[in-house]
DNA sequence: CTTATTCCCTGATTGC
DNA sequence: TGCAATCAGGGAATAA
């Protein structure tokens, strides 16, 4: 495996997640929840909730769904509520068998009824689990899913319309669509040659359609891949993606562009590492 | 409403 | 060789 930094679960990689459990885990009834000891500094797992009322909460609980929003991942659960997980940076969800040997960087554990576990692994602790009523309880207002008929390029033009923040950023920020992290928006960026720098407002009409048919390609192409897998990620089964084996330009700094052969650069947009062709994208 | 900055956390990498 | 400093980043919080 690829050394580097970490790799993030964007929409695709949760997509994959949900897809895998929802194949395993409907029906199941949750028979117990174990929280792992804390290592290093102190980092509650559960957030906005104690131990016993998360327990209480869930245990005995039947799973009716398995649902995806951005980035959230859910359990629906028969008692309306729902159990809302986010992996954020370095989280992973892995459906196991209660014989298998200990996960590193264990979290929290959620037993099935059938003798299978839930485990929640997290090497940074960024991420964690809520019990909540709605998405909207734990999170910001969340934009439209990009793969549903609810993104669209009229919504897409009112979300740059005047906007002094580079591109990159606009499509990065959740509450204006959810689910793209930063591979998929360098990715995204490429796809439609523009500049990830360039401001909003100055993002043409014909750019514009440009970049929403490319948001879709380059998540549907994450999804049909199985999500990236540089470092970290990895299915509920443990097992990587394939994605990273398609990026133009994520991580591929100094590298010739595919298209043109100039060297990938790197530069920081609103702080995140940003990867792109000079030459194809203005 | 906007944009920019800071913080959280720890394994991998870089620098001396 | 060793050990400290630096880096990565999603999203919330904060500042302006």
């Amino acid at each position: 495996m690829k050394a580097g930094p970490p790799d993030m679960p964007e929409l695709p990689e949760v997509e994959t997640i949900r897809r895998d459990l929802e194949a395993r885990v409907l029906g199941r009834h949750i028979t117990g929840v174990v929280i792992a000891p804390e290592t290093g500094k102190p980092v509650p797992v559960l957030k906005g909730i104690d131990e016993a009322s998360f327990r209480e909460g869930v245990a005995g609980a039947r799973i009716e769904g398995v649902e995806r929003r951005g980035k959230y991942l859910a359990l629906r659960l028969d008692t309306r509520l729902l159990l809302i997980v986010h992996l954020r940076m370095t989280g992973a969800l892995l459906r196991r068998t209660a014989d298998a040997p200990p996960d590193r960087f264990l979290r929290a554990v959620l037993k099935l009824d059938d003798g299978s576990e839930l485990r929640f692994t997290d090497i940074r602790k960024f991420g964690g689990l809520w019990l909540a009523e709605d998405y909207s309880d734990v999170t910001t207002a969340l934009g439209p899913e990009p793969l549903s008929e609810g993104f669209t390029v009229e919504g897409l033009t009112v979300a740059l319309a005047g906007r002094k923040a580079p591109v990159k950023s606009i499509i990065l920020d959740q509450r204006r669509i959810a689910g793209i992290g930063n591979i998929y928006a360098d990715e995204a960026c490429f796809a439609a040659a523009i500049d990830p720098r360039r401001l909003g407002a100055k993002v043409t009409e014909a750019e514009i359609e440009a970049l929403h048919a490319a948001v879709r390609e380059v998540l549907l192409r994450g999804v049909e891949s199985r999500g990236a897998s540089f470092r970290d990620y990895q299915d509920a089964n443990g097992k990587q993606g394939n994605m990273q084996m398609y990026v133009k330009v994520f991580r591929r700094t100094g590298k010739p562009c595919y298209t043109c052969e100039t060297p990938i650069e790197r530069v920081k947009v609103g702080g995140r590492s940003t990867h792109f062709c000079p030459t194809c994208q203005r």
